[in-house]
RNA sequence: GUCCCCUUCGUCUAGCCUGGCCCAGGACACCGCCCUUUCACGGCGGCGACACCGGUUCAAAUCCGGUAGGGGACGCCA
């Protein structure tokens, strides 16, 4: 019965919000990057909010203010920029609203649905210390609730006056039926001594206000839910639908973490993956259509389904990911690879302006790299040239067919017009009928004098792709190597 | 400790709602073979899972109960 809800992949509102156009949000807190997770939240908003034609909202939740940053807004919003999560509405700062919350803290208090508590940190963290230690939920006890004196000049902090007794439970599009008995929650504080609003409170003021029909959110929110539920019920708004994505985890299945490596978004901008292989790979954490793997955005909008997300956590792993990356660079445009490679090649102090045409050396390696970075390495040889060789691999052939090999073709070449790889690689099979050569005694001596190593495209295209100037220029080099050897 | 959630190949997952088509399908990784002048790409094949125990049923990965394991929350952080 609980699937009901979550299967109805068409109308998952039904009943509910049927008439009202959705409208979501994405609410980070600024006070880190854009980590994946938040990343996989962020876009499972995006796609329905596109999917249903609906509102994608904005939010930094920045009330904490000693550790919200600016840094930290920048970087965010970077990170959806450059995976083409566009939002409809904001950035929205919460900083902004104080004045908004305050007047809210105070309709609750003049209703007698909040009071001021006049417990001292110190005092709550022992009773929560004792608890704990005597097995017990550490909840706040209810000292103030029905304290009639209200002490003059003492610092205080608002809670709300939770309901006791009963439950309150909520349909989670993801998990189904959630239920708290209601004993379980406490009264938890609306502001702070210094008279600044806390989280649970702002993000229901917030949600209200800007009328969000659905709150998408980590998995971690679940526990918040039932308190958020009753302040929205307190102040007399509607309740919104609510979905739990499940967390993702190290490969030590515990939650993602620097110490299991890259974890922001930008960073795996910096280290070559492409914007859409990291969205492929993250819509299908959790999420999946069939046994389909390869999603365009446009196809991610069309076939997501919240229902269809999954219930438990994910373990990230970057094999898959990698998978993903080489699929989209072997498919991408050269062009475009072209300009995304650039400052990965300036990192290995490679200019191009001396060179091959960039767009072409990146099509001869399109189907050899995994990220833009090892791209990158391996198109070095073509603007500098090797100034060493693989001495080992130069090594299984003799000194006499080395020089012997690099004479005939480099004749070979000399004489011949520059034809296209095709042709290249037909002058190479001549001059082995010609010498009674096998194609790797020829190929790989040519290899390692053009390119230094014995990993590298085929000699056609690097032929092609060189000229055949340079071409010659380099297995000169090669034959005067191995003359003096 | 208390509460909430979760559990299909090493990993991501399909199937579960509507029991039989599933001695469980796909993908990544791994292994082997083929292609091949290197490295790759590609093709073919292999390895590999229903956490456990009971119950219901002619029949259970699918329904019910319990157990174990994992995660999350318990803040004048968000």
């Amino acid at each position: 019965m609980l699937y009901c809800l979550s299967q109805l992949p068409q109308y998952p509102f039904q009943g509910v919000t049927i008439m009202s156009e959705l409208r979501v949000r994405f609410a980070p807190s600024p006070t880190g990057y854009l980590h994946v997770g938040g990343a996989r939240t962020a876009l499972f908003n995006w796609l329905l909010a596109r999917k249903q034609g609906g509102t994608f909202i904005l939010r930094i939740e920045d009330t904490d203010v000693e550790r919200s940053t600016k840094e930290s807004v920048d970087a965010i919003l970077e990170g959806m920029k450059w995976l083409g999560l566009d939002w409809d509405e904001g950035p929205f700062y919460q900083s902004d609203s104080f004045p908004l919350y305050k007047e809210y803290v105070r309709k609750l208090l003049d209703a007698g649905k909040a009071y001021k508590c006049y417990c001292t940190s110190e005092e709550l963290d022992a009773k929560r210390n004792l608890a704990m230690q005597e097995g017990r939920k550490p909840k706040y006890d209810g000292t103030c609730r029905e304290r009639a004196d209200q002490p003059e000049g003492q610092p205080y902090v608002v809670r709300f006056r939770a309901p006791q007794g009963g439950v309150t439970a909520f349909d989670d599009l993801i998990k189904g039926t959630i239920t708290f008995p209601n004993e379980e929650l406490d009264d938890l504080i609306i502001q702070r001594t210094d008279g600044t609003p806390t989280y649970n409170f702002c993000v229901v003021i917030d949600d209200a206000t800007m009328r969000i029909t659905t709150v998408i959110r980590g998995d971690d929110h679940v526990n918040n839910t039932p308190r958020q539920i009753q302040l929205y019920e307190a102040l007399g708004f509607p309740v919104p639908q609510f979905a739990h994505v499940p967390m993702i985890l190290g490969a030590d299945k515990a939650r993602l973490s620097k110490r299991h490596g890259a974890t922001s978004v930008i960073s795996y901008r910096d280290m070559g993956y492409l914007p859409e292989a990291l969205l492929n790979y993250l819509v299908r954490l959790g999420w999946s259509h069939g046994d389909d793997e390869i999603f365009s955005s446009e196809e991610m909008i069309q076939k997501f389904d919240i229902g269809n997300v999954g219930r438990s956590a994910s373990v990230f792993n970057t094999e898959k990911l990698n998978w993903l990356n080489a699929h989209y660079i072997k498919t991408g445009d050269p062009a475009r690879l072209a300009g995304l490679l650039l400052p990965h090649l300036s990192a290995h102090e490679v200019t191009t302006l001396n060179g091959p045409d960039l767009m072409a050396v990146v099509k001869t390696l399109q189907e050899r790299a995994q990220t833009l970075e090892e791209m990158a390495e391996r198109a070095v040889f073509y603007y500098n040239a090797p100034v060493s060789y693989d001495e080992a691999a130069l090594a299984k052939f003799d000194k006499e067919l080395l020089l012997a090999v690099f004479a005939a073709v480099t004749e070979k070449l000399a004489s011949a017009p520059l034809g296209d790889v095709a042709g290249i690689d037909a002058l190479f099979k001549e001059v082995c009928t010609e010498n009674s050569w096998k194609m790797g005694q020829v190929g790989q001596p040519v290899r390692i004098a053009l390119s230094g190593g014995t990993q590298a495209p085929g000699i056609g295209e690097i032929v092609v792709t060189l000229g055949v100037d340079e071409t010659i220029r380099r297995i000169q080099k090669a034959r005067e190597h191995a003359a003096g050897k």
